[in-house]
DNA sequence: CGGTTTTGACCGGCGC
DNA sequence: GCGCCGGTCAAAACCG
């Protein structure tokens, strides 16, 4: 029975997403697989979806953001959703079309973000408390006790997800990740992977799973921010100069997509969303290195903040 | 040999 | 209260 409500508000993403992509214009590119896209949901999306050009077109900063993603000479569809709340019921509203708009915009290559808004960060953590269990003779006890942690609840970092075109599922990013878990995707056929970053003091962690309706999608879910630069290996040229630092990370040094994306949310609360979750889903499809050659991912997203920002001057 | 992936079990939350 | 489900742990396997 649980599923029967997130099968209507997942029609309602359907028909809101259509709806919206179309009025946006990405009509013409290929809003049916966008669509199944976001379909396929995996706890981390699900409700709202706020179309970037809404949200751009707002009195904040969005034009920056829509010049960015719009100025782009690559064509890829971003679509941004925002999760208004963890609850499917919320979706009905999405479907109104008052909480949610899809954001489309053109970039050469990444796609899209969604992440809750920082009023709700945490570090998630709560079973991390787990004791370790010990097996000095007894096997039968397995992780029997467990750390519990009165008025704790499990508190909610920022994340967001993005969709990129890629046979690759995991996408690199710049940071090193270490699987701790896979699991199978409720009504997908295609096993949902959990990455935690290998960086001890850095909580980072990321899913990849493969939409059900679009295999050559993967979705990437991030949740938490990185606290610390990218390994030297990977940053380099790229992700490490490319963004302007003082813009989102006046202090953090050099950042993601992560970060840019993590504040897109703050921006869109001021606007009218609030305490939700953004998602932003783009398609690579145009993007040839992506496709053909299993490029880094950071190389993608780069690709697209760069844009963006470049694209921002007066 | 160290680090990562695999994989089954467990835990906690949520819906019914 | 029970069952389902998502998320995490940890031992073993695997890999460079």
């Amino acid at each position: 029975m649980s599923d029967e409500p997130r099968d209507l508000y997942y029609h309602d993403l359907f028909q809101g997403n259509q709806h919206l992509a179309s009025g946006a214009g990405m009509y013409n590119q290929k809003p049916p697989t966008i669509a199944g896209s976001s379909g396929y949901n995996s706890q981390g999306f699900d409700p709202s979806y706020v179309s970037f050009t809404e949200c751009l077109q707002g009195p904040m900063d969005y034009n920056s953001l829509a010049s960015a993603f719009g100025l782009s000479p690559s064509s890829s569809e971003v679509f941004s959703s925002v999760e208004g709340n963890p609850k499917p019921m919320e979706v009905g509203e999405l479907g109104g079309g008052t909480g949610s708009d899809i954001l489309v915009t053109q970039n050469s290559s990444i796609s899209s973000s969604s992440t809750e808004a920082g009023a709700e960060e945490d570090s998630g953590k709560s079973k991390k408390d787990r004791q370790p269990k010990e097996e000095d003779g007894g096997e039968s006890s397995k992780k029997g006790s467990k750390g519990k942690k009165k008025g704790e609840k499990k508190q909610k970092e920022p994340r967001f997800a993005f969709m990129t075109k890629s046979e690759v599922d995991h996408l690199e990013d710049g940071y090193r990740w270490r699987k701790y878990g896979q699991k199978a995707v409720k009504n997908s056929p295609y096993p949902r992977s959990y990455y935690r970053c290998t960086t001890q003091k850095c909580t980072v962690k990321k899913r990849v799973e493969r939409s059900f309706q679009d295999p050559s999608i993967v979705i990437t879910t991030y949740e938490g921010q990185h606290n610390h630069p990218l390994p030297a290996t990977l940053r380099g040229n790229a992700a490490a100069g490319m963004f302007p630092p003082s813009m989102f990370t006046p202090q953090r040094g050099p950042s993601f997509p992560q970060d840019f994306f993590v504040q897109m949310p703050q921006m869109m609360n001021s606007h009218h969303y609030q305490g939700g979750a953004n998602s932003i889903y783009s398609q690579n499809v145009n993007n040839p290195l992506h496709q053909q050659y299993q490029l880094p991912d950071y190389g993608l997203l780069q690709d697209i903040l760069p844009s963006m920002f470049l694209k921002q001057e007066p």
